[in-house]
DNA sequence: GTCTATAGTAAGATAGAC
DNA sequence: GTCTATCTTACTATAGAC
């Protein structure tokens, strides 16, 4: 894959800036069939011919049917952990300092995400993706995870890998049934209450 | 035509014994492939091969892959639940009467369950089988717990639906880890500790 | 970089003899 | 009920002109 930052600007300028738009036109028109038809069942064709572009090109900017698939999960996903994390160093910044209180804060932040992304979100948590997609998701979700229960001293814990794996899918259950929701109104609330669950969760009885 | 009393048993019989005998080797033979390869990377002509049967035969009796797959599900589910079941109903006629108690005894034996059928278990539960069949095991998984939390009342909790849906989703979690341990005490570990968790998780805080 | 046309491939399903 | 041979279909991916 090729740096966009290190192409000098102005010689290619022009075909640059036709080529990426070309890359938008394509990933937007694979967002919109992905998550109105799925994954299996769109077509290269399908997305060429609703992105007015052509198969030539699409196997020009991308390797393929997958590598759009997951293309589109990386700028996702990127956008959703940046904002979970803005959230925790917020918190932070107003002066919290109870672990549990900034991780609940970075969850919170992730289920809104979810909300607001929801033809994504669903498409992603959903299952049906390539391959081993799945699995993608999850070591992703994880990861984050981890980095989070870190602040918990989860992994401390005599059961910090059942709790991590818990946390994890959790977490994706409750983006997929908040994204999910028929309103703004019952995904705020299903927020909550995952939230309240996953508290539960990660607070070790208090003796 | 002939009476069907002068027939003697014999000639259906045997037809019959046959036939039920392709299926079964068709099944076992679609089990080994599948738990080896994976879904979408088996073939009908795979399963036909490892068999010694044909397509031909595979059709008769199944209406593909996708439906041979289901078959196999159904077989494994309806024996998980029908353990899990047992065991509460043991727990109960040993004397036991605390509700939580006979929950976590169902799904202690459904762990193991998921232990004993490890190949299968990490077919279904780790994603990659036809079509929506992922729905499918969710839809299964979440009948069964909410049969089982009834007996806890939770429905009638204020976060009732996202209590079901967190438990549903820790319990194919916890099957798919513990089905994924590399030995048996392993897996016992992680079925404790994750019956820990959910019992954490169901219990509201006693005030 | 973009496009059209087409090659390539693979696999699921069916027909019809035995 | 079981088998072989074949069909069909549908798609991804490439070649090569512009």
């Amino acid at each position: 894959m090729v740096s966009r930052l290190e192409r000098p600007v102005s010689p290619l300028r022009r075909q640059s800036k036709r080529a990426a738009a070309t890359r938008r036109s394509l990933l937007e028109a694979a967002r919109g069939e992905f998550t109105q038809t799925g994954y299996a069942d769109t077509s290269i064709a399908d997305v060429v011919t609703r992105s007015k572009g052509s198969v030539g090109s699409l196997y020009h900017h991308f390797g393929g049917k997958a590598d759009l698939y997951l293309a589109l999960f990386e700028s996702f996903n990127r956008a959703q952990m940046e904002q979970a994390t803005a959230a925790v160093t917020a918190e932070r910044g107003n002066g919290e300092q109870d672990p549990m209180a900034l991780f609940l804060a970075g969850t919170k932040a992730y289920l809104q995400s979810c909300w607001e992304g929801r033809d994504l979100a669903r498409l992603f948590l959903d299952g049906g993706g390539p391959d081993g997609f799945e699995e993608v998701v999850r070591r992703r979700t994880r990861d984050w995870v981890r980095q989070n229960t870190a602040l918990l001293h989860a992994e401390e814990q005599r059961n910090g890998e059942a709790l991590v794996h818990t946390l994890t899918t959790v977490a994706g259950t409750a983006g997929r049934e908040v994204a999910k929701s028929p309103s703004a109104e019952r995904a705020r609330q299903l927020s909550e209450d995952f939230l309240e669950l996953i508290a539960r969760l990660a607070a070790p009885r208090e003796s």
